[in-house]
RNA sequence: GGCUGGGUGGCAGAGUGGUUAUGCAGCGGCCUGCAAAGCCGUGUACGCCGGUUCGAUUCCGACCCCAGCCUCCA
């Protein structure tokens, strides 16, 4: 029975789809103005797990994962680059999906964009003023009255009065309640903006994901995921603006991934304390960077450091030599490691506990690798290979893996010819018993990153 | 200040009222010409102070510390 962490119960429950065998699960995605970063790859990574595993669980899933094509830092960036919305947003959605490809990321079923539902948005408010939940200002800007919303503040656990007491009221607002949160926003010179009852303007952040989500996935779906940040008030406002539009529930489960950290301190944009994706997959390849993200549990903090990436590779690394020279095959052989690898995935998706699993699989094949029971190694390796793709891992030809160096290394290195070349003169030497000349190679080739292994089948190389 | 969630061995990171998490790194052994990889073995770890208990890292209370949210953020 699978079971997942609801942080609107903040427990973690059975999870039972609305409609059996069906999942309907909408993901907060990225605002398209910049590069993605680690904090960002975390996210998708995570849900990325989820649906694999949800799907591997044979459940029909229908997954959407938006992106926010027109907010304020959006039109903020266009202006200091002296470009239009469209280009900067067009360039970043292709950067965007350039990283998520290298990462592996298996597509959403939709991708919708907020500048594609902006008529469902207008609906929607329209539908909140006229059930009393929203109103619109003297100078253009519609907001929603968070007092008509009795259940305001259960997802975060904030209450209405704390929220009052803290809130900043920006000059030029013209809110009925500091708490108050705005769905359309008057146009301002030089903005884009959308023709609505209200005059020309643009929606507020929060009503887009409202409309998205319940345009794809219904009124009442049963996963919405997003990070920890999102969860005030991006999420407890989409709560009651959906509830409040349409009177029914909203979400079933709600998830939230853990921060990725640098020295403690949250990894974000405002801090400037960010490493992009681009920038982390010239050093390492992008299953390492999934390696460790699925290493720690999805709600936990994760610190990046090129320590626990080097870490993580040297452990990646360990399955692959596992894996190495066999054929994995089909069968039962390994069935009691997948039943607890997936026993642990049913614990609201521990991966960390699962990886014990397969660390121990891992062992087994090795161990019947050396006892020479290579049907069993085989299978035991088609299981290991099997569970590793549940993750998004273990799936790339163990031989090139462990030769492929990550971009910034293979600049200038010793290319697999040359590699090859000076095997082949340390295999001679080896013949001839020249341990001086074999040793002296082996070193030349370890200073270029050059890992050598001998066994009586020959001598096979990795990059490190 | 309010609201969330945390503090586990050198590092990363699960988990449990009494029995080995796991990984990386280290050390010893086997293997190897020597290595590497692999296998085997190896660590008086659970923030502090009280309480409950035959027994607490695990439950309860206080305290200290950390992070996140309360403003845009995955």
């Amino acid at each position: 029975m699978l079971k997942i962490y609801n942080s609107l119960t903040r427990r973690v429950e059975p999870f039972e789809p609305i409609v059996p065998g069906k999942v309907r699960m909408y993901v907060c995605g990225m605002t398209v103005y910049d590069y993605l970063h680690v904090g960002h790859a975390r996210m998708l990574l995570v849900f990325d797990m989820v649906a694999r595993y949800l799907r591997a669980r044979g459940y029909q899933l229908t997954y959407v994962r938006n992106i926010t094509d027109i907010d304020d830092k959006i039109i903020k960036r266009a202006h200091e680059n002296g470009e239009s919305i469209d280009s900067l947003t067009a360039r970043f959605i292709r950067f965007m999906h350039e990283d998520m490809a290298a990462l592996g990321l298996e597509p959403p079923d939709h991708e919708p964009r907020a500048t594609q539902s902006i008529p469902g948005m207008i609906r929607m408010i329209e539908a909140l003023i006229a059930r009393g939940h929203a109103y619109a200002a003297a100078n253009g800007d519609v907001y929603y009255d968070v007092s008509t919303f009795p259940n305001y503040g259960q997802l975060s656990g904030k209450r209405l009065e704390e929220l009052r007491a803290g809130a900043r009221v920006e000059i030029g607002e013209a809110k009925d309640d500091p708490a108050d949160f705005v769905l359309w926003k008057a146009a301002k010179p030089g903005e884009p903006s959308w023709p609505s009852p209200w005059g020309p303007g643009r929606p507020g952040w929060h009503i887009e994901c409202s409309v998205m989500s319940t345009e794809l996935l219904g009124t009442y779906f049963d996963i919405h995921g997003g990070g920890m940040d999102l969860q005030f008030p991006h999420h407890e406002n989409e709560i009651a603006q959906s509830c409040g539009a349409t009177g029914d529930r909203f979400v079933k489960y709600w998830m939230h991934n853990g921060f990725v950290r640098v020295n403690s301190e949250k990894m974000s944009k405002s801090l400037g304390n960010f490493f992009t994706v681009r920038e982390v997959l010239k050093r390492f390849r992008p299953e390492v960077l999934r390696y460790f993200v699925l290493a720690s549990h999805y709600r936990s903090p994760l610190d990046y450091s090129d320590q626990s990436l080097q870490a993580a590779k040297s452990a990646l690394d360990g399955y692959y030599l596992a894996l190495r020279g066999l054929a994995p095959a089909a069968g039962e052989e390994g069935r009691e490691y997948a039943a607890r690898f997936h026993a642990a995935m049913e614990e609201d998706f521990n991966t960390p506990k699962a990886f014990a699993e397969l660390s121990a699989l891992a062992t087994a094949v090795n161990r019947a690798r050396a006892a020479g029971e290579t049907a069993r190694a085989n299978a035991l390796a088609g299981t290991l290979r099997e569970l590793g793709g549940i993750l998004g891992l273990f799936q790339a030809d163990p031989e090139e893996y462990l030769k492929q160096a990550a971009p910034e290394a293979a600049a200038g290195a010793l290319d697999d010819a040359q590699i090859e070349a000076l095997v082949a003169r340390r295999s001679e030497a080896r013949r001839q018993r020249n341990w001086a000349e074999s040793d002296r190679i082996r070193d030349e080739l370890k200073r270029a990153g050059i890992i050598l292994e001998d066994s009586p089948q020959g001598t096979t190389w990795r990059r490190a």
